[in-house]
DNA sequence: CCCTCATTGACCATTGCTGACCTTGCTGAC
DNA sequence: GTCAGCAAGGTCAGCAATGGTCAATGAGGG
């Protein structure tokens, strides 16, 4: 069900695909009248969708003449990866912020569509009902990084 | 006696018959309006009738703009593995029996190596140590069901 | 009379959307 | 220079729109 968001997402990924520069540049109040809503629906998007852990970053403006400007940022090599996987630890992983980040490796064609799934599984609490909440951090963490390293060390 | 449960049986299986996706997709609240019904009799005939054990898979998202989608499992062998996984439960899970239906489904070509690696991976005991054993089993025999599951919901 | 399958409702979780209020940058009057 | 005023964009709490779970209850068939 294509929501607002959703299309709103698109038509932003359809900028950027058509753009000459490494980024698009837009006005929310403009976008929003396209879209006929909130302006800070666009926020919404952009914090939902266009997240850093996705690969864009976001930069603005505000006062007269404000902006926002959407980059897609280069792509990481992988040992990079490597790096970001070894700072994830139990106290600061995050579910969203890993999926972004499988979301990111596999369009960077590093996994498949079938192995982010696969991972993306691994992530969802609901596997670990009845555990406390910090078991159930550790056993992410663990088993996050465990595959994607099972998966990264295959590749080669 | 047709009970309600077999009627939305019907009208779902009507559909899957004509749409021309692998699957079909629905909205629980307007189902349940159609056959005048609470919305949680459709989670109830989606867990009785299109269980995996019958070779079907659902997927839901939640919040605005929600939907729950039905796919039918195409291949017969697929559907196959979809009833040997559906029968695995923490009383009968074994890690090395599941180790051999790995190979039996990769050997296939149903898994690549890299796949089957990542849930070889969710295998190993290290990960849950600290947990009791039956914790460990059952959240074992789950991931390695859910991953499954998601690899066969990407086969097509 | 039981037992199993079917139904329901109360309560919960997740995602999307909006409006009220806040911050920042610019420009012009004085 | 500085202060008022306008023109952006930012934040966040809260409501809206979905779907999920589970325990209690009902209905039929043996």
């Amino acid at each position: 069900m294509a929501s607002l968001t959703d299309h709103i997402e698109n038509h932003l990924n359809k900028l950027l695909a058509i753009s000459t520069r490494s980024y698009v540049e837009i006005q929310r109040a403009e976008l929003a009248r396209k879209f006929a809503c909130a302006p800070s629906q666009v926020n919404y998007v952009l914090s939902s969708r266009f997240s850093l852990a996705r690969g864009y970053l976001v930069e603005s403006r505000r006062g007269g003449g404000g902006y926002i400007r959407i980059y897609r940022i280069a792509s990481p090599q992988a040992r990079n990866w490597a790096k970001t996987l070894s700072r994830m630890d139990a106290g600061s992983f995050d579910p969203v912020q890993a999926r972004h980040f499988l979301k990111r490796i596999c369009e960077e064609k590093a996994l498949s569509q079938r192995e982010a799934q696969v991972i993306k599984t691994l992530l969802q609490d609901k596997h670990y009902r009845g555990l406390d909440r910090e078991d159930k951090i550790n056993l992410q963490v663990k088993l996050f990084k465990a595959t994607l390293e099972a998966v990264l060390r295959n590749s080669y």
